[in-house]
DNA sequence: GCCCGACGTGTCAATTCTGAAATGTCGAAC
DNA sequence: GTTCGACATTTCAGAATTGACACGTCGGGC
């Protein structure tokens, strides 16, 4: 499991809370492995259980800080260097372009334009963000928090610039094309040209 | 879930066994949307139970072969045109770099570039593919499966200009780098003014 | 006639993930 | 002095996912 690491990996730039750490997921994180409540908490007790972590501080209200152990970072090392990483990102958007033909075209079209509105709208973001921000490359979590932020305006441009082209594709008369209007047997449209 | 709707949808086109739609899904899917054997024969009973497919043909080895009902099809319109998709592809990959701080250096810019080559090698393979089939835009599943594959180019081309611009971000000295050389106790470095 | 690779399905335990509910405290603003 | 938003944790049921094991059959090549 890759949460696991990401919580150890976090801790590495010193003591924090179960709820820094999800403000973390949910700030800088989030469009690239989001985390539940449920699941940081429960994994923070797991970790510290197997001595990967420990509880350093208590705070205010019921606050516990973990701090990283010589073995939670060796854990970390060992897992970043002998672990083949999973490559392909699981995208529901584009499985969804893949069943595209049970839609109509018109259907199909709005959806791929939409897919583009978004990617459009989460680069302005990510822009506005990148901005926000005195990028520090002397400082390891913002030279590598950078090139993720990087990644992901560039995935949102190419994103849009597909998206144009797929609408682009899809033929414009759809006469008899509502797959859910069953007439007889399933006999396919006439192929226009 | 996406994999219930995924089968349906793969089934539009068609009764299929199981063992086929394993095989889509290894062929066509793999980097969208994986699947493994437990969890298609799981769901398919689970569908058939639920009337949204129905075993239409016995075949040799205990081959069965599902197919889709109108209210599977209802079912997947459903899906498709009610339900928000989540947008955000969950990347380990990209995950992995974010914790790059971990490592030396020179072992994070051998992952960056491990990571462009395998984008290279993956772009190959695609396009390959792509090169393969007789491409016909008439049918609905060979139009949008395209759109799919040409995403997937596009993605690992620009992966591959990313990991370029990333692997020439760090710099290149690295005297004491090595963050798991922990010398005394566990103190905590001091924070930077 | 036999062997093997592909065909074909089913089930199980363990892990991970989601989503919600329950509970309570601190601090600032009004 | 009260109220409210942010802080903070724990727990749980249910669903999704993984990975392995177990079982059996067809067809072509030797």
């Amino acid at each position: 499991m890759s949460l696991r690491h990401a919580l150890l990996g976090l801790l590495r730039e010193g003591p924090k809370s179960g709820y820094d750490l999800l403000q973390m997921f949910k700030r800088s994180l989030h469009q690239t492995w989001p985390a539940t409540q449920s699941q940081v908490y429960t994994e923070l007790t797991k970790l510290a259980d197997a001595g990967l972590l420990v509880v350093t501080a208590h705070g205010p209200r019921g606050r516990k800080e973990y701090t990283l152990t010589d073995a939670g970072l060796e854990e970390l090392r060992r897992w970043m260097l002998e672990t083949e990483p999973d490559r392909y990102p699981r995208s529901e958007a584009l499985l969804r372009v893949f069943l595209l033909g049970a839609l109509t075209r018109d259907e199909a079209r709005d959806y791929l334009a939409w897919l583009g509105q978004k990617a459009a709208e989460d680069e302005v973001a990510l822009t506005a963000f990148e901005d926000s921000i005195d990028w520090d490359h002397e400082d390891d979590l913002q030279l590598y928090g950078h090139m993720v932020v990087d990644f992901g305006k560039r995935l949102w441009v190419m994103s849009q610039e597909w998206a144009d082209w797929a609408v682009a594709q899809i033929p414009a008369q759809a006469a008899d094309d509502d797959p859910a209007a069953e007439s007889g047997p399933p006999a396919k449209a006439a192929p226009p040209s």
